[in-house]
DNA sequence: CCCGTGATTTAT
DNA sequence: TAAATCACGGGG
């Protein structure tokens, strides 16, 4: 696997919806001692701040929990839910814009046999990374890594996998997922996946 | 459909 | 201090 520098803060400090149309086709890769393992983003949702009634920082809300997502673009926001499960969030924009991407479904393609011992009742490699918490689980992504940067050359982080941005018309904008309590904002078309992709979530 | 599970937040 | 909430997943 050709190796690659990691995405650059520019490439973060955007709004999230383009940061999380950007990442789609993009390769994640997280790096322990258990191994190296990676997968092509494929699923992607924008959360838009304070303004958005779903965010974690909806209404200028500034918490222990959601720092990570006060500071710059490039950082991750990783937290705990439904007492057990994580899941894993890139930070967008800049240091004081609470926006962020959260990641929903990868295509894996490196150290399945890492992620299978991880996620153990997948049966299918479609089963590994098909969800926010599956994808968490696959890659030992926990609170331990929120607030990292991502930009270095860290424990996780965003190769480039191909030059030129998923064409559109490759890209599905779909309402969000598990955020029915938003009003107005559980209609906007704020979840983005590759169409046709089988390593999408599920629902 | 239903519910486990516990950190986090909000309400008292 | 207590109660409600929750950006989910797995099993019927």
């Amino acid at each position: 696997m050709a190796r690659t520098a990691p995405l650059s803060r520019r490439f973060y400090r955007r709004d999230a919806v383009t940061v999380a149309r950007a990442l789609l086709g993009q390769r994640l890769v997280r790096v322990c001692h258990g191994g190296r393992v990676a997968g092509i983003i494929v699923e992607t949702e924008a959360y838009l701040g304070v303004a958005d009634k779903a965010a974690h920082t909806c209404n200028g809300r500034r918490t222990p929990r959601n720092k990570s997502m006060w500071g710059d673009g490039g950082h991750a926001y990783v937290y705990f839910t439904y007492g057990l499960h994580h899941c894993a969030n890139i930070v967008a924009g800049r240091a004081g814009d609470p926006v962020a991407v959260l990641l929903r479904a990868l295509e894996p393609v490196e150290g399945l046999d890492i992620m299978y011992t991880r996620r153990t009742g997948a049966r299918r490699d479609r089963d590994l990374c098909s969800g926010p918490a599956k994808l968490a689980k696959a890659l030992a992504i926990d609170r331990e890594l929120d607030g990292l940067d991502l930009t270095g050359d860290a424990a996780m982080y965003v190769e480039r996998a191909r030059r030129r941005p998923v064409p559109a018309d490759q890209i599905i904008a779909a309402p969000r997922i598990g955020i029915d309590y938003a009003g107005v904002w559980a209609h906007r078309r704020l979840r983005f996946y590759l169409r046709d992709n089988p390593y999408i979530s599920r629902r």
